[in-house]
DNA sequence: TGTACATCAGTGAACGCGCGTTCACTGATGTAC
DNA sequence: TGTACATCAGTGAACGCGCGTTCACTGATGTAC
């Protein structure tokens, strides 16, 4: 009879839950029991908890990062190499929408969870996503680099941070916000639209004149610089 | 002997314990050992696990929101009801710095509480915060309206929350965040010095055009909006 | 074609553990008479 | 001044619960001879 589809059932279930409740608030008990298949066979077919986390993120996020590696290689080949900071932004923003349709489920559980990824401090996570994904990572940065030239790596790098944060959080925390502006402005933001929302937003950050690193006399107004 | 200390020793080791693992997975046992307690003197003087959790945040941010509110009355009475988006942002650095010494906990303790209150979805917490500190938080909102008056208000709404995303993801991630930069760059900012850095980012994405919603045909490449 | 064995997905029940909470109790201090 | 009682911070041990994990087992399917 072929391979049973337990193992998808399960991945299912625990993608939906874990971008609902958390990880750790989800346990494995309520996983089988809305898959409908043994407690124990989560164990049976990844050994652990964390190793279903692993899989989860594994299987959502592989499809996410070959096709913007894809892209990449696209824009390499079409000879862009100075693509702006909104592009750049804009091409992740494509790309989560075009992996979206994925079995049927959300973009938002997409979002939370990648948000989750993030924010949780699921140590050994963090470490695998690192070892598994950090050098299309690193070729964004080096992009992102060459489209702020101005600023020095480091302020750079907390720079990055800061849309990062603003992507993971507002993603993880979407699916209130968006209840909350339809209630306050009748403004019924679809998750996409969110998304493309923040594309001004973040480039404009990123292409803001340096803080402290440069010490920048433009402003009459000192900035207190601390220690 | 008049009141013991007990309540004290309680709450500082709750706020540095929740600030470095997080609510869920900080036991009343490890709170009670670390300040020297028995376990059964948090329910008796707090009554529960989460109202400790509340404590523990009307403590370290009342003294915050106060300090902000004079603040706030002060530049009122100044007359400085037009103040930009820098001044403001600035006003929020000036005040997480100044609450900041405190019984001789860390500015980055404090931090992480704040990026935790947010990011950890204690439904009850936020509730709560929210009926202590709304009236404050939609104070300053109104002000920051009027410093980006370009913009409708909805759209005011997700930059607020992309800005809160930065900030409460930066903060809860400061410990780790610092300790590559300085590995990889060398350059060993301080938690202030962070915090400063986040003020022209932040900034400058509020500032910035509007995206969707203000269909502005300023550029040829036509965002593609969706439904 | 038939039998013996191996493989493997899946199962049901139990295990040990750490959790938040409860409860009867202690012992020091304050108050009434 | 002395005694009885109330108050209250704090204690030690236990409670019940839900958790992730383990284990012996089942039953269907594939393979060897």
């Amino acid at each position: 009879m072929a391979q049973s589809d337990t193992v998808e059932r399960i991945l299912d279930a625990a993608e939906q839950l874990f971008a609902e409740k958390g990880f750790a608030e989800t346990s494995l008990r309520l996983i089988t029991s809305k898959a409908g298949v043994n407690l124990a066979a989560v164990n049976y077919h990844f050994g652990s908890k964390k190793a279903l986390i692993q899989a989860v993120f594994v299987r959502f996020l592989g499809p996410f990062v070959s096709s913007l590696e894809q892209e990449l290689d696209r824009q390499h080949l079409a000879g862009n190499t100075e693509l702006t900071v909104e592009e750049l932004l804009e091409m992740l923003v494509r790309q989560a929408l075009a992996v979206k349709p994925r079995s049927g489920n959300d973009l938002s559980t997409f979002m939370r969870l990648l948000g989750l990824a993030f924010s949780q401090s699921q140590g050994h996570l963090r470490k695998y996503l690192g070892e598994v994904y950090g050098k299309v990572f690193q070729r964004y940065m080096d992009l992102l680099l060459k489209a702020a030239p101005q600023l020095p790596p480091s302020e750079l790098f907390w720079r990055v941070h800061f849309m990062l944060g603003s992507a993971a959080f507002t993603m993880s925390s979407m699916k209130a916000l968006r209840a909350i502006a339809e209630a306050e402005f009748g403004a019924h933001h679809g998750v996409d639209q969110v998304l493309r929302l923040m594309v001004p937003f973040l480039a404009a950050g990123m292409r803001a004149d340096g803080g402290a690193s440069v010490p920048s006399p433009r402003k009459g107004q000192a900035l207190r610089e601390t220690v």
